[in-house]
DNA sequence: GTCTAGAATGAAAACGGTTACATCCACTTC
DNA sequence: GAAGTGGATGTAACCGTTTTCATTCTAGAC
């Protein structure tokens, strides 16, 4: 591989115009750039960005750490993330966390080993004080979907809480009373959040949050099984079912149809995250949709703005839910809405 | 961040003594060793991996390219790579190709401007020839699903074309005659060894092969809705559908309900793949599994070996699917065996 | 014709490691 | 006691860039 003294070389001119021209800095007369440029074409030189790093500090990678790699949610980040870096020149390099302390901040280690210029982090174990303790030291990162006071800068977030009050909002609404709750693990922000909304939506109804209809769930397939179970023995009158993911409200649904029962006549589900399949299941998933290729886009345009001074790009670091009404939620059975749809008002919330 | 001049400095050692504690290099007396390990530890000194690299002429990185992040096979094949390459030390460093042989042949430009040590590729439209032409500068690198004769030794595979044989052979098994087609895109390895196994089978229990059952699809939601709609018009005794993914399989069966037929009692449905929420749909899918974390696996392997000569690791390149049976295929409406499974042998292959 | 500002270019010192080779020294061995 | 041996360590070149600072050159002002 042809080196920046070879081409310095045959251009006829000192290493320092030859990066002069490479980096379009300082000046360098038209005749002498085409020189060079001419010189860098004929041997095929490409820089070797190695050492580029070495000598002006800057890596150009920008590390990336998710939770997990399977599943939509993070190929959709990752998608969005990778394509606005390149577009930028800078790499994209990657760790996964598995959603534990421990393995979250290895992985950190892991990409700041690597003299990342940036970290983009996708994390749900680490505490809010791993940040504010290590903030000095550590690079520059932003955290996605983390609403974390202290660090609302750092900070790319989806409003979880909305997210929540507006499924089960829709549910009132409808006319349903009797709602399940089966959420992601209590204590992760993002699962906190979206319970927080339930609440507020119940209270907004005047509908008494009830311990009995809330179960905890993982946000895997498995509990979202055992939580629907659990709800339909305890509670026969249930009429709704709210999952704070989509993978538990397949499971949810898959459970209700064995149980015999009609989604969304006798009992209604809805999801969260709107992935890809959602609108493959029988009957498609009414789901608040979570906007996790923008939310990429946004963090790695923090990244480009903050680190790397591209003013010209925007940052938008606050994104709002939106409900995707589909098939798996209706009016509860019996109810004057159930018949004619027109008379959803009397169901409505109040003022 | 301190420097290994001191490091050196403080232990009273050379900087060659250092480099050889911290690679375990050459040999270094017991009480030196400590001596800088002590002084490592004091100052907190982690190696600077940019400059180990410029000196070394070893990046640490691999470049994994694949053609999408959103769908699921692509995170189950990026979590095994890198979990194992994390494992060992090395970077993961990523980029996408789109199907496009333009983007891929830019992506490998872009990971070998990094100067990786080794690409992983999951490529679809780059040609065969691509690699031969190129092979002598390009990277070390491995494909992924991928079945290059004279590329043998750089491919880790699944045998697609068993693997059409066993879709369409468990419905011949199980009396099916009729059988749609709906494949990838005609010209992708993958899709075309799908098709051919689709054919062996056929030709096996002595069934024609029709172009009117054909479709070529694209592998996405939309192609095997409109293939499947058409399929239904064209051939009114249709019995199945042979999906080449699970994607177009999930669309083919929202589609023949919607049709007010039954899944799978008027038509059997089969997809191809395994992906997770193969089984979240109802009904769940029998297809055939595409171990996508064992090939990324092996991919990671085959680097970690003919790479950085690590001898200890098996690697396995060549891998057989396997049916996976579940409720959206049965026996056609009719046949004795659609009453008493045990009656398939009436309809099994021929000797 | 001299002076000067500014444009164009070059020289050389980083950047922080690896590694080939030289050197030193303590032990064997005969 | 001389020579050989091999372990431990040091010296210094090198990896391929960027960047600061100095230098040269040119053209316009007076």
């Amino acid at each position: 591989m042809a080196t920046i003294y070879e081409v310095s070389e045959l251009a006829g001119v000192s290493l320092a115009t030859v990066s002069r021209v490479m980096n379009n800095s300082g000046k360098v007369a038209a005749a002498t750039r085409k020189r060079v440029e001419d010189a860098m074409r004929e041997l095929g030189y490409r820089p070797n960005s190695i050492a580029q790093s070495l000598a002006s500090h800057r890596s150009n990678c920008v590390g990336v750490l998710v939770s997990e790699l399977h599943g939509p949610i993070f190929g959709a980040l990752l998608g969005t993330i990778e394509s606005e870096l390149r577009h930028a020149g800078k790499f994209a390099i990657f760790s996964v966390g598995h959603n534990e302390a421990e393995r979250e901040r290895q992985g950190i280690e892991f990409l700041a080993s690597r003299n990342c210029d940036a970290l983009i982090l996708h994390v749900e174990a680490l505490p809010t004080e791993y940040f504010l303790e290590n903030t000095p030291e550590l690079l520059p990162f932003v955290l996605i979907n983390r609403d974390d006071p202290p660090l609302l800068d750092n900070c790319i977030r989806l409003n979880n809480e909305q997210g929540g009050y507006l499924a089960t909002r829709s549910l009132l609404e409808l006319g349903h009373r009797r709602i399940g709750y089966i959420s992601g693990p209590v204590g992760w922000g993002d699962a906190d959040a979206r319970i927080a909304g339930h609440r507020r939506a119940l209270r907004e109804f005047g509908v008494a949050f009830e311990d009995r209809l809330f179960v905890e769930g993982n946000y895997q397939w498995r509990s979202g099984e055992l939580g629907t179970r659990r709800l339909l023995e305890i509670e026969p009158n249930l009429t709704a079912v709210v999952c704070a993911n989509d993978e538990m409200a397949a499971a949810s649904i898959r459970v209700i149809r064995d149980a015999g029962l009609g989604v969304p006549e006798d009992l209604s589900v809805i999801g969260f995250d709107n992935v890809r399949w959602s609108s493959y299941l029988e009957p498609q998933l009414t789901t608040i949709d979570y906007p996790a290729d923008q939310l990429g886009c946004m963090a790695a345009r923090w990244v480009l703005r903050n680190v790397y001074g591209d003013t010209g790009v925007e940052v938008q670091q606050d994104f709002e839910p939106r409900l995707v009404r589909r098939a798996s939620s209706g009016p509860p059975r019996g109810t004057a809405a159930s018949k004619t749809p027109l008379s959803l008002g009397g169901a409505a919330a109040p003022a």
